[in-house]
Formats: C-alpha cells, sequence, structure tokens
DNA sequence: AGCACGCCGACT
DNA sequence: GTCGGCGTGCTC
C-alpha cells in the first residue's frame, strides 16, 4: 500500500505529493487525512496523507515509508483535503498551507534538533574505550541534561567546536531531531475508587516522536490506553478499611467514606478542595494501594463556570415565519441551496437561525455559525448555549490555544453538533453539514488577510455543495456580490435565493439620522471636532444620565507630523509613508517597519518650531472631550486599550453597567452591540474611509453608517444620530442616513459596472518588488506582457468554445505604497469574468518568471481578491 | 524550508 | 595546497 503525502514544507518545489510506502502495521489505521510523520530528506516531518494507492509510478528503491501516524483519528476527513486543493488552486497558495489554516494551532508541528551520546552498549566501537578528558566532559554534561541543542552544546564548551565535530563523525555523539505538537491534551491527577472500570474517550494521542537521523526503523503504532490494573480488580470496601486505619488518620478516614459513598472518579483538585485535605493525604491512601493516582485527559471549558439559562424557541413573527418555512423546506430536501437573508437590525434574524438549527440537528445532521470576530461577544454565545446546552463549540481568538484544541476535540469526538465561530470554524471537520449560516456576510473579517487568503463565505459555499446544505447569509446590507449573485444571471436563474425581514421585531422605529456639513461648521467659526448639534446632544445626554456612542475611523486619520511653516511631513527613510506619532514614548513611527525616532522639536527642513502633529486619534477626541465637558466619563476602544486577554469584554460591562457616559472607539464600538441606555450615536468623521483608495469604499461607508445608526434607541428610550460629514452630499452618506439599501444599491451597481470592477468581474493583484527601480520595471513590464497574451489566448479559445471569458491585465503601476523597507513595489491587477481559468494563467506567469525572480532576488506576490470567487 | 553538492578567494 | 563563501538543486 502506497500513500500520498503532503509534507510540512511550503515552497513552491514541495508543493505536491510525495509517494510512501504504508507499513503493514498501518493498514488498517491510516486514513486520507491522517496526519503523519514522513522522512523527508534528512529530517522527519509532518505530513498529511491525500491519496492512499496499491500502486506508484515511484521507482520502489527511492520509496521510503511512513514513519508514523500522529493521532489516534485522522484530524481531516476526505471531504476537508479535497477542500485544501480546491484551496491552493483558487486562492494560489501552497497545499499544506491550505491543510494546516483547517487544523487547531496546536496541531502543527514543531520540529528540534537536539545532541545525544550514543548508545556505547549497541555501538560496541572499540574507540569508545579510550576518552580523552575533554571528551568525558562533554559526555556527561549531555548525559546529564535532556535534549541539549547544537548551539547550547558549542556555548557551553567555547573551546572544543572541533572535538565535538569529530565526536558527531566518529558517532560518539548523535544529532536527533524530534517533532512534536505545539499544544496538547491537559492532564490531570485523578482519583479512583478501587472497582471502578475506567472508560477513556480516547486512546492517549501520540504527541512526541522522536527519530535517530541515520535510524531507517520501523514505526511502532501509539499504543492503546494502559491497561486498567489495580481499578479492575474485586472491589474493595473501603468503609471497612477505614477502620483499618489508626484513629489519628481522620482525614484519610474522611477520604475513604467519601469515596466510599460515591464511587466515581473525581479530580484530585477538587477532592481536595471539597473535603479541604492535603494532596499528601490522598497520596498516602495510593501508596497502600486503596485508590489509584493517575494522569487522565481532561477538557479546559471557557464556559466551566458559567451557567446558561435554557431559552425556548420565541413564536415568529410572520415575517421570519415564512423565511423560516423556505430554509426549513430546504433542510427536508436535502438541497443544497444558497440564501441571501437581508433583513433590517432589530428583524430578529438571531431567532430564525436558532429554529433553523434545531431542524437541521433534528435530522441528525449539524450546523456551523460563523459570527465577526467583534460580535463573538458572550450575550451571542449566551443565547446560543441557552439554545443548545452542550452541543454548542465556540471557537473565537479569544480562546487560549489549549482551549481552541479542547473545542474542536470535541468536535473530533461527535460530542458537539453546532459549532459558532470566527472565521476558521468554517472548516470545522464534520462530516453531515445540513446547515451553515453566516451572520453579517458583508463583514470583512470572514476575508483572511494571511495566506491562505480565503474567504469564508466561499469556503462555506464549497463545503455546502459538497454536503447537501443549505447556507443562509444573513445582513441588513448585503455585500454587493452577494446581491448580485441573487439576481437572475444570462439564460440560468440566480445562483442566491434573497429573503426579506424588513421590519423591526417590535415595530421600533429606526432612529432619525442627522447629517452634519463640516465644512458649514468651520465656515461658522467652529474649529473643534464637535459640531455644534453633536456638543449640544452631548450635553443633553450627560445632563439625562443617558449614554453615548462616540465612532471614529482611525483609518486614514493616523497621526501625522508637520511643519506648518514650510509642509514638511515626517517620512520613513525606508518607506514611502508617513510616520506616525506615539503619545506614550513620544517617538515617531513607521506601522510597516518598525522604524522609530524622536519627536522632534524643531523642523529639520526649515528649522520652524510651528510642528505639530495632525489627524485625530481617538486620544486626541477623549481629550477634547475632557476639555470640553470636565468631570465626563469616557472608555476609548481602540488597538492601544484592548490588547489584554478580555479587556474588550471588561470595558464592555463597565459601559454596560453605566459606569462611563461615553463609549469612544473605533469600528469595533459599531457591530453587535446592544446597551439600553444608549441615546445617541455620533460619527466623528464619515468620510475617512470614503477617501481611501479602494474600490469598495463608498460600500465600506454604507455599511458602517448603517450599522451604528443601528446602534441608538433599541430599546424603550428613543435614539438619535449624528454624522459629522465634509461630503455630506455622497450617495452612501444620503443613503445610509435613510436607511435606505435599495438606493445605495441603485446608485452603486452602475458604478462598479462602469469601471470593470466587482461584482461584474474578479481581480487578482499581482506585486512584485525589488531595490532597483530599472530592473524592477523592466520585469513588472514583461510580467504584464506576459500576462496580456495568455489572457488574449485564453479568450480566444473560450470563444471559440462559446464560453464566456473575458480578461484584462492593467498596469503595471507603482504600488499604493511605492516603497516598504527599502523595497520598491510596483504592481498589475488582473480583471476577468467567466470561469477561475485567470488564476491558473497567473499562476503560469508567475512559474515562467519565478527562476528569474529568483536570481535577481525580486519578490512576486499574488493576491487573489478572494471576495465572493464562486 | 533545510541540507548537500559544488565551484572560486584568504589562510596554514 | 585547504577552509569556507553561498549559488543551485533535491527531497518520495
Amino acid at each position: 500500500m502506497y500513500a500520498k503525502v503532503i509534507v510540512d514544507v511550503p515552497a513552491k518545489q514541495t508543493n505536491r505529493a510525495f509517494d510512501y510506502s504504508v507499513p503493514s502495521s498501518m493498514k488498517g489505521w491510516i486514513e486520507v487525512g491522517s496526519r503523519v510523520g514522513v522522512p523527508f530528506g534528512p529530517r522527519v516531518l509532518q505530513g498529511f496523507v491525500v491519496e492512499l494507492h496499491d500502486t506508484t509510478s515511484v521507482d520502489p528503491k527511492r520509496l521510503k515509508a511512513v514513519r508514523h501516524i500522529l493521532d489516534p483519528a485522522p484530524p481531516l476527513t476526505e471531504e476537508l483535503v479535497e477542500l485544501g486543493h480546491w484551496m491552493s488552486e483558487t486562492y494560489l497558495c501552497h497545499e499544506v498551507t491550505a491543510l494546516q489554516a483547517m487544523l487547531p494551532g496546536a496541531l502543527k508541528a514543531k520540529y528540534e534538533r537536539y545532541v545525544q551520546v550514543a548508545d556505547i552498549e549497541a555501538d560496541g566501537s572499540p574507540s569508545m574505550l579510550l576518552l580523552l578528558p575533554s571528551q568525558e566532559r562533554i559526555i556527561d554534561y549531555l548525559q546529564r541534561k535532556t535534549k541539549v541543542k547544537m548551539e547550547d552544546l558549542l556555548e557551553a564548551f567555547p573551546e572544543d567546536g572541533g572535538l565535538i565535530r569529530d565526536m558527531l563523525e566518529e558517532g560518539l555523539l548523535l544529532e536527533k531531531q524530534g517533532m512534536k505538537d505545539r499544544g496538547s491534551a491537559k492532564k490531570a491527577l485523578t482519583v479512583f475508587p478501587p472497582g471502578i472500570k475506567i472508560k477513556q474517550n480516547e486512546a492517549a494521542s501520540v504527541s512526541h516522536h522522536e527519530e535517530t537521523r541515520s535510524e531507517a526503523g520501523s514505526p511502532v503504532p501509539a499504543a492503546e490506553s494502559p491497561a486498567d490494573s489495580a481499578a479492575s480488580r474485586e472491589p474493595l470496601n473501603l468503609a471497612r478499611l477505614a477502620d483499618e486505619l489508626p484513629a489519628r488518620s481522620h482525614k484519610q478516614k474522611e477520604v475513604l467514606l467519601y469515596l466510599s459513598e460515591n464511587l466515581k472518579p473525581i479530580r484530585l483538585t477538587e477532592l481536595m478542595d471539597k473535603l479541604q485535605v492535603g494532596a499528601s493525604t490522598v497520596k498516602g491512601l495510593a501508596d497502600r494501594g486503596w485508590i489509584e493516582l493517575r494522569e487522565v485527559e481532561v477538557m479546559r471549558d471557557p464556559y466551566a463556570n458559567r451557567h446558561f439559562e435554557e431559552t425556548k424557541p420565541l413564536p415568529l413573527t410572520d415575517e421570519q415565519q415564512s423565511v423560516y418555512d423556505t430554509i426549513a423546506a430546504t433542510l427536508d430536501r436535502r438541497e443544497h441551496q444558497v440564501y441571501l437573508l437581508q433583513g433590517v437590525t432589530g428583524s430578529g434574524k438571531t431567532e430564525v437561525y436558532l429554529q433553523a438549527i434545531s431542524r437541521c440537528l433534528e435530522q441528525g445532521r449539524e450546523a456551523i455559525v460563523l459570527v465577526p470576530e467583534i460580535s463573538l461577544t458572550p450575550q451571542m454565545v449566551e443565547r446560543f448555549k441557552g439554545r443548545f446546552g452542550d452541543e454548542v463549540a465556540v471557537m473565537h481568538s479569544r480562546l487560549s490555544a489549549g482551549e481552541r484544541y479542547d473545542e474542536w476535540r470535541k468536535i473530533m469526538r461527535r460530542q458537539v453538533r453546532v459549532v459558532i465561530g470566527a472565521r476558521s470554524a468554517v472548516f470545522v471537520p464534520f462530516r453531515k453539514i445540513g446547515l451553515i449560516i453566516i451572520d453579517e456576510e458583508h463583514e470583512s473579517s470572514y476575508k483572511q488577510e494571511e495566506s491562505p487568503k480565503y474567504h469564508a463565505r466561499d469556503v462555506a459555499a464549497w463545503r455546502a455543495r459538497y454536503h447537501g446544505a443549505a447556507v443562509v447569509l444573513g445582513s441588513a446590507t448585503p455585500s454587493l456580490e452577494s446581491i448580485q449573485r441573487t439576481r437572475p444571471a444570462a439564460g440560468a436563474g440566480s445562483e442566491y435565493k434573497l429573503l426579506m425581514m424588513p421590519s423591526r421585531v417590535a415595530g421600533r422605529p429606526l432612529p432619525p439620522v442627522h447629517i452634519v456639513d463640516m465644512r458649514e461648521e468651520l465656515r461658522s467659526g467652529n474649529r473643534s471636532m464637535f459640531s455644534r448639534a453633536l456638543h449640544r446632544g452631548l450635553e443633553q445626554r450627560l445632563q439625562k444620565g443617558e449614554q453615548t456612542v462616540l465612532l471614529l475611523n482611525r483609518r486614514g486619520y493616523a497621526t501625522f507630523v508637520m511643519c506648518r511653516t514650510c509642509g514638511f511631513v515626517a517620512g520613513c527613510p525606508h518607506c514611502d509613508i508617513s510616520l506616525t506619532y506615539h503619545q506614550v514614548s513620544r517617538t515617531l513611527r513607521c506601522h510597516y517597519c518598525g522604524y522609530a525616532e524622536r519627536q522632534m522639536e524643531l523642523c529639520p527642513d526649515c528649522g520652524s518650531e510651528h510642528i505639530r502633529h495632525f489627524g485625530t486619534g481617538t486620544q486626541r477626541v477623549e481629550e477634547e472631550l475632557v476639555k470640553l465637558f470636565p468631570g465626563i466619563r469616557v472608555i476609548r476602544m481602540d488597538v492601544d486599550t484592548t490588547t489584554e486577554k478580555g479587556s474588550h469584554e471588561k470595558w464592555l460591562t463597565m459601559f454596560r453597567n453605566k459606569q462611563a457616559d461615553v463609549l469612544l472607539g473605533t469600528q469595533m464600538v459599531a457591530k453587535g452591540l446592544d446597551f439600553p441606555d444608549v441615546t445617541l450615536v455620533g460619527v466623528i468623521a464619515a468620510d475617512t474611509v470614503l477617501n481611501l483608495p479602494d474600490f469598495r469604499s463608498a460600500e465600506r461607508t454604507f455599511q458602517l453608517l448603517t450599522q451604528v445608526a443601528g446602534r441608538a434607541g433599541r430599546h424603550t428610550l428613543p435614539g438619535e444620530v449624528f454624522v459629522q460629514t465634509y461630503t455630506p452630499e455622497h450617495y452612501s452618506v444620503i443613503t445610509a442616513s435613510r436607511h435606505d439599501y435599495d438606493a445605495f444599491i441603485a446608485e452603486e451597481l452602475p458604478h462598479r459596472r462602469q469601471l470593470g470592477y466587482p461584482p461584474y468581474c474578479r481581480l487578482i493583484l499581482v506585486t512584485i518588488t525589488h531595490e532597483q527601480i530599472p530592473l524592477l520595471v523592466r520585469t513588472a513590464e514583461a510580467l504584464t506582457m506576459r500576462l496580456r497574451e495568455l489572457g488574449a489566448m485564453e479568450q480566444g479559445r473560450a470563444a471559440s468554445c462559446g464560453e464566456d471569458f473575458f480578461m484584462d491585465v492593467l498596469g503595471p503601476v507603482a504600488s499604493p505604497i511605492p516603497r516598504i523597507k527599502d523595497r520598491y513595489r510596483f504592481q498589475c491587477v488582473v480583471k476577468y469574468r467567466g470561469e477561475a481559468s485567470a488564476s491558473r494563467i497567473v499562476s503560469r506567469v508567475l512559474d515562467e518568471f519565478a527562476e528569474r525572480a529568483a536570481k535577481e532576488k525580486m519578490l512576486i506576490s499574488v493576491d487573489v481578491d478572494p471576495q465572493m470567487l464562486m
């Protein structure tokens, strides 16, 4: 038997499967999706089995054997292996990178090398008998310690570098390589009363593997969990044993009596806590052999100490009911269908999700719920835990690596059937998916910025198609890509079906939104960042004891330093970007390369003293608030104040408890939050996003404004929203203020069509960087030409086959940031329509240029715009 | 990514 | 004459 294995080397040359023979001992055990240890060159690496065959085309003499299987059960399903392949093609990433993204970080391999003394007995070499004193010192050192790294050894014996090398050559020392997982199951000492048969949920996972580099030994399959010994013998009467103890051992008696009444395993710490005894008391009993003490795998449960109030399905409104019925019918027919559920904020989408999930579970199928990271708040978790209890696993970035690993193991063990989580939860190893829900589907956090640059929506659609499952994309402001797909395509029906929930559940009206023209403010002499209207609003809330949310988009508002006399702007010497002022350290820093310098007192160009930082960070808004309203209590939420684990929740809880008057923050305050006493929402500057050089900027602005507008007056108190802007006439501002999605779409779609942007085409961005401009430009031009050439050929081929395919290449031009870390950057953009063959063309051209690029130390990177490929 | 094999400058 | 620089190429 032979296995095709993708090895853990994310490089172009190794981005293919390698063949290995499968030892007979593994035959019943290895599967597609197994994580294995395989010899690769001189080392042993982690790999993933992607195929199993009875034949191989590789010369049998060159074949090596699979060394280990790393898990009791394959961590990937066949489906996920197939998905990984699809991802590598569509997003142009290495296949391992895609597969690795599906697993919790704990399963990522850690490789380490260390020096060991050779086994003298086995070796029997006569040279062993005569050792120099210095050799003996080295051997002694190594035998005292374990896992000594080569560099540590050389550091410990700085004089003996040559000697150590000789010893390695002679075989006195061996270099070994180890591989282990980054995280592992947590173990806890557990007390077993005698006579209790232990049920291990899972064979102990094989988490540690050692190999001698030269050794070609046969693999040892993971052992079963150690045989139950004392615990399964004939039961001892604990109560009677207690009598045998001397009178002064009353603590031990207590323990025995407790255990005789509760004949079940108990965590040592729990027992100690309950009976107020020390560890030595219990260990004493274990030494007598009356009880057994041993390490058992336990689950870390981040929600262990929380009680979740059980919630019953709520009665649905007519709107909700009809949406639910449609989804339920699709589920009942086991059909694949993507629904776009457009429901205004407060229309009760979550209740529809919950009931659809119930239906899905009744059918014995599983459900995945994706929410943007930011809205995975305790309230959201509570709602799902309250309805589905222990059937729910929660996955988000605030869990520790260990906690996340345990949630994932619950899924592997089939202990849960619902997963709620952020982007990466779309990969959970379910086998019978019936429903995938993506809440706030327009959110950009569904896009992964690092490789593999996937979009959770694409992946969800792919998996749902595979499983015959339904997808529900929910949003008040759907992405244009999704809206476009609800419209009938030429000659066919629509790809997605649109479901609408236009009214709010309790009939609460949406708050009035006032657009404030900041140019007007300036003209009438108000130089403050608060308009008179917003100022008045704040004043009123403070008087009435109501709360305010203030939103500031930091992007495009970075605090740069400028000389007011000559216009000099402090820039990074390595990147073409202005430096950002950091108040805490009083330094100027570059966000791209980390360069830092002291804040200057005088302008380096003209010597003027009139140098100051411009732009408005959240700190500056806070300062101004305190100045204008002495005594005001402000909670500021931005990257500076929320990096600490749990700080996010802490601030929000404080605000909810009315320990502050104003919540001030960036995007993160806009999303999914629901505070009853907030009656005023202010957007400091609506157009910062609008001015970004991004074709989606109008869409982003509309979405953001609509979302914040929904934050005010969610409960009994009526709300009010002020949007400050320098472009009050822009359609994204106007339509958002009227809560009018359709009007926005009607303006935006023609623009996109006219300029040939998504959703009318798809984009691939190719960026080339080099230290020298002339060579860079030449290469960029050649590459663009070649892309055009192949694009035209493909277009011709497609036309003759009657396929719809269009491809255009823009550029090359300098990138938006033309230099980073002393490397110049050029880019070209591939626009295409039709089947995804453009990515194949790009990847072919990149292959053609790879050799040349490597020679010149040129870096070429590709970004598939992962917004909607399917 | 590692690591080995291989061909040209400063040292015993 | 050798040690060692990192260029090139392979890993089942």
